[in-house]
DNA sequence: TTGAAAGCGCTAACAG
DNA sequence: CTGTTAGCGCTTTCAA
């Protein structure tokens, strides 16, 4: 920065307005510092404005990263995280990646939020239970989760609730009458909230719930619909609250000898990839990620700039292919 | 950290030495930093360090984003980030996730690691003829390239070549005779090697090649398929440079009324998740994309401490399964 | 072994 | 509108 102060004959203070844009410098002044940044190949050095500044433009992307490494959003992270950072960084925000799964790495997360080196911070698929978005939250610094979260943190997320109604719904005009579900891992908000949407729709219809426990993985999926199959035989229809569980649910029914749709409906909630390859190709219901990494990183971006960062629920769409 | 050195009553340096674990250090002393430290929630100030020391523990993770969003390695998309960062963070290292698609990112990069933010970069599915690589290792930044790249950049890559021929070598010993390929992308190394793979092959057993040209999406497989069907009715094998590829291949297949495995093999690679839900799961080779990672990351973090970076290659697997 | 002091490269008052 | 100056929080010689 002396190098093109110097070069252009005139101060530091002025190489920096130039720099950071500021209005009032005089054309000529600011023609000769571009001139020299050019010519000298200058690039600011982040480290010693942040320092300077107190601020910084890192936004951290802490994406929750369970020890056994289970899928459960597995299909959705490219996604999510490719969104989120094309707009952060069309921002002019830099994204540092942070897994939060061990507890040690929960600790890096904390103090890293706490050293300030981020100016605000994106939890992608927290669970319920979670102790980090609570104890960043206390930290005050911006934040937004994507999925809902605990603690009052602004979040982006789809109807869960409607998503699995308008998937019983479906079935039942379908003429289903023995609606059974495969729940996600009952520590995610999601999970309980697809459950309750089943629930009330079919108490709705005069139905009983038939339930089996899941958590989001294929095995458990299958699990569960030979559980179901021994429970209830007689059952003509399970919604999966997520695709992997679906897929795996089809297997099972294979295996049993049901014929999908004819004995058996299934519905599946999330749209992967995956669901369009099966046999038969998967009815389900599209939450759309893409969509709403983007609203949670606008909303992030907006919180920067003070706005509200009132919580986004996104629709969700049946999508309806052989499987039901 | 003023406010830790007189709590302990002792000085800045001091504290600074401990913290940072300089062995020259009395062991009172240290217990009594230690104490502030904790009581005070110290967290040292990473911008302060950085531009004291001139150094950073951030390491860029530069994931190459074509400007439509094409799927090419999405699948492997979070197996590779996730791998990675935990090596990296594990290593102490912070990850900055930066995407190369448009000529403002590449910029964006190149800036950011000219000012010299990062440590190191990692590099993850370059095409052939990006720049990036080549003015990135111009800038004599420590740099590992997943998947082949150009421009002498220390790389970790499976055995595209090797894959290639263990496909068409099955296919052969399976009794196929008229073996089509459709190609990848060919501005990529992947895809050229999987090409070379495949025409070797078929030469060493007197064939001759039957190509047509994909783009390592579904579509561009099933577009390719057709164009096959057309041009050499007669075939009954297909190795496809990509499982997305494949299973376009074998949509196109049924809609022939050709049966697979009976009429027509199909061979696919990566072994992505979705292979194993089609009909009939996909016979392919399995590229070990977390193996590829972590070795990547390894060999990363071996060059900080001065290790070679020689280029490391990992073997494929074939995965028989019902296609072929 | 410890402390004092001099920066690292930049920004932001402030005076001119 | 421009230049001077005083730090931002930490590391690191250099003496003591």
């Amino acid at each position: 920065m002396e190098a093109v102060a110097a070069r252009a004959g005139v101060s530091k203070s002025s190489v920096s307005r130039v720099v950071n844009g500021d209005a009032t410098v005089t054309p000529a002044i600011r023609d000769l510092v571009i001139k020299a940044v050019r010519e000298l190949g200058y690039v600011p050095n982040g480290a010693a404005r942040s320092l300077a500044t107190q601020r910084t433009n890192a936004v951290a992307v802490i994406v929750s990263d369970p020890p056994k490494g289970l899928v459960c959003d597995d299909p959705m992270f490219s996604t999510v995280v490719r969104t989120m950072s094309r707009l952060l960084e069309a921002a002019g925000k830099q994204v540092t990646l942070m897994l939060a799964g061990s507890p040690e790495s929960q600790l890096r997360v904390e103090q890293f939020v706490a050293a300030g080196h981020v100016a605000g911070v994106m939890l992608v698929s927290m669970h319920g239970a979670d102790p980090l978005p609570g104890s960043l939250a206390r930290m005050g610094v911006p934040m937004v989760s994507l999925g809902r979260s605990v603690s009052g943190v602004p979040y982006v997320d789809n109807d869960n609730v409607g998503g699995a109604a308008v998937a019983v719904r479906y079935l039942h005009s379908q003429g289903r009458r023995r609606i059974a579900t495969i729940t996600g891992p009952l520590d995610m908000l999601a999970s309980q909230d697809r459950l309750t949407g089943y629930r009330e729709t079919l108490r709705d219809t005069g139905r009983r719930s038939i339930v089996a426990l899941g958590d989001f993985t294929r095995i458990s999926g299958a699990e569960g619909m030979r559980q179901l199959l021994d429970d209830d035989p007689g059952l003509d229809a399970v919604f999966a609250a997520n695709d992997l569980m679906a897929i795996g649910a089809l297997h099972a029914l294979r295996e049993a000898g049901r014929r999908v749709p004819d004995d058996v409906a299934v519905v599946g909630f999330d749209d992967i990839e995956a669901a369009l390859y099966t046999a038969p190709p998967l009815t389900t219901i599209r939450s759309p990620m893409g969509d709403q990494a983007a609203a949670a990183a606008r909303l992030l971006l907006g919180l920067f700039e003070g706005a509200p960062g009132d919580p986004v629920i996104m629709p969700n769409e049946l999508v309806i292919r052989e499987s039901a």
